[in-house]
DNA sequence: CTCCATTAGTTCAAACCTTAAACTAATTGC
DNA sequence: GCAATTAGTTTAAGGTTTGAACTAATGGAG
């Protein structure tokens, strides 16, 4: 059952967020709020008004009109707040802050090698995210929270690494508390596609069911449903990569036999068929190399295999994927496409759309404070 | 994003609907009502006591209490409306009539062969409800609407059935449509695996993200998540009978490869190992014959992997099987319960439990409503 | 250049709901 | 019979949305 809003107060926060929400997607005028949140004239001007008088909110010049009055803009104000980000990557530690839009406002970073223990990751991240404050000359207390960006699943109710094998260090360690404790911050631990989505969310206005994928050594994925996160029993992500594509197929050190990533993940790849750059391989299949076109039929076989799963499961419309899989993505894109909209269930009903969208580091930072910066907005506070 | 409340009656209908949907769980008192749903007492009074007064709650008596007054529990009063619910089965075709708490009041029946076209179905079903309302005296104002129950892929959204080989007569007839244009009522089509789902739902209180798996001749499945129906893009189900467990495994008729249902569905048993009877199969089994035992482990095997995928990707707390499977369950559930939390990533986090609950063709009537009377009682109205 | 039609945004009294506080009602144990 | 306790009711107060009437801004026609 949804809870409902109770009283009169929390009518007044829930419309807030309503209308901020709105303003964060994309800039909009009063009366485009009013229409698309459904609430009268009046009660968007008082709203807003409050907003701008807090200085949330800006005004940023009028839309051309065909006729009567020019509609005013209004967008979020970016550095009233910012937010401070960690990013457990594969060869670095990263840190950086970011401004409400999830801008990087600044960085730093350091090789994983440098670190033996968790206590060492603890200290550097705390540390460097003072440091970060400090440099900029920001108020601690305009942070928002720290949030941390994990591949790999996660424990994020307990706020605990579990799994990928370069953070060893962390298995098991009350990561999220014992930041939480040193900094007297929010702390927010999310899987880095969780995260992904939830930009891509932000930003896709029409798609509002979809799966994204990120597959490089590993895979990792989020759902979003009904334009929301979808979050399972204890806000686990949806793991693609360990869904079972061949019963009784391959072991994977998940403990279970045949899991997508076991088949289609870069070092899977490379174990099955003895190649390490994806890249050329790509390259060949352009000029009609047969060989390399087997390769992708094989990615088609076995990633669409488990994307069907998927797309059948969630009922999704589109699917989209990152990571190393889009370097020129047309050829195994259009492959995996008609391989999806060929044998999923849902297909009778709707096209399935698959989208390539390169990953790009700098994106993958600016992410990192996105559930933090979700969780800001969703619960609005008074000035 | 949400959608919130907006205005000061909006409050007042969520609030209704809040309280109702409390009583309908079980009988409360007005005190229990209060702490639950975060209303003060006064609140409370107010609304149920309007409930009263309508006619759609009553008093039924107190509960036991070491001190104090007692309270007084309050139930819905299930004949205040009633619902008429179509079910299409495998043999034949079902008319029934349920209170708003889906207990069957009246029923008929007809076997599938007596009909050859759409419009005798529609002309058959619509009839028996007018029937079957006229017979108990009944008003036709009182019906909240019909609920259509049906197996395998719909389309919900257009109202329209698109599987199952039996009611091939319907395929991509406007079904809910011409029902409704013959009717005047509210007219809802869903997958009697999701009906199935919602009434658990409603009954499963500390559950909060299952599936519910109705395994016969074909494989059925909902997916409760959060406390509530998961749907899709288009209100498509989870279809797990349509996941991928042998990549390039056995054709489908869905046009995918190696679908479960090819698998593990009654009639792909029959198919694999050349015999009818399971119960007989599972006596053998529990006696410790090595060829019926190899056959659980076949199921094990196919039907967990399945479901391992569906747990990883949904991150579900239980699975619950409904049908053929429920004849002694305790062998399989035992094997298939080992077989999940050993090789699912989220067994990592928290255990699945797998519950075993056997199907009555009594309750699938029932059920038949329960899209149409959650629909009901969460849009309330006034008196 | 003025006037008008049109759209955007503002002001304010009225309507409505929840709620805290103070109340009554019912029940047990001493 | 009385105190203690819990359940349920009444009522005035407080807060929020809103419709209606308003002002503001803009383009085009005459």
């Amino acid at each position: 059952m949804k809870s409902y809003a109770k009283n009169v107060q929390s009518i007044k926060n829930d419309n807030r967020a309503t209308i901020l929400n709105l303003i964060r997607k994309a800039p909009v005028s009063r009366a485009e709020i009013s229409a698309v949140a459904g609430l009268s004239k009046s009660s968007v001007t008082m709203i807003t008004n409050a907003l701008i008088s807090e200085g949330q909110v800006r005004e940023i010049g009028t839309e051309e009109s065909t006729v009567g009055r020019k509609r005013i803009l209004l967008d979020i104000v970016a550095d009233y707040r910012f937010a401070a980000g960690i990013i457990l990557h594969r060869r670095d530690i990263k840190v950086c802050l970011t401004d409400l839009k999830g801008e990087v406002i600044t960085r730093a970073s350091t090789a994983i090698e440098n670190f033996r223990s968790a206590d060492e990751v603890i200290d550097y991240t705390v540390n460097t995210v003072f440091e970060l404050i400090d440099r900029l000359s920001l108020k601690k207390e305009d942070c928002i929270g720290i949030g941390i960006s994990c591949p790999g699943p996660l424990d994020i109710t307990r706020g605990v690494v579990l799994s990928p094998p370069h953070l060893d260090m962390l298995h098991n360690v009350a990561f999220c508390d014992k930041i939480r404790e040193k900094t007297g911050m929010n702390v927010s631990l999310e899987n880095n596609a969780v995260l992904l989505a939830m930009r891509e969310n932000l930003i896709r206005d029409k798609m509002q069911n979809f799966m994204s994928v990120i597959i490089s050594h590993g895979i990792g994925s989020a759902v979003v449903t009904a334009g929301e996160i979808y979050r399972g029993a204890l806000g686990f992500s949806g793991e693609l990569g360990h869904i079972s594509v061949v019963a009784d197929g391959l072991r994977c050190p998940c403990g279970n036999c045949g899991c997508l990533e076991r088949y289609v993940s870069l070092s899977a790849l490379k174990e099955h068929f003895g190649f390490t750059d994806y890249k050329q391989k790509v390259d060949m299949a352009y000029e009609g190399d047969e060989e390399a076109l087997s390769v992708l039929r094989y990615i088609t076989t076995y990633l669409g295999s488990g994307l069907v799963s998927a797309v059948n499961l969630f009922d999704l419309d589109a699917v989209i994927l990152h990571g190393d899989y889009s370097y020129r993505p047309e050829l195994l894109n259009g492959m995996l496409k008609k391989y999806i909209n060929k044998n999923s269930v849902v297909a009778a009903v709707h096209g399935v759309e698959v989208i390539s969208s390169p990953e790009r580091n700098d994106r993958a930072e600016g992410n990192s404070t996105a559930a933090i910066i979700e969780q800001y907005f969703d619960q609005i506070l008074e000035g």
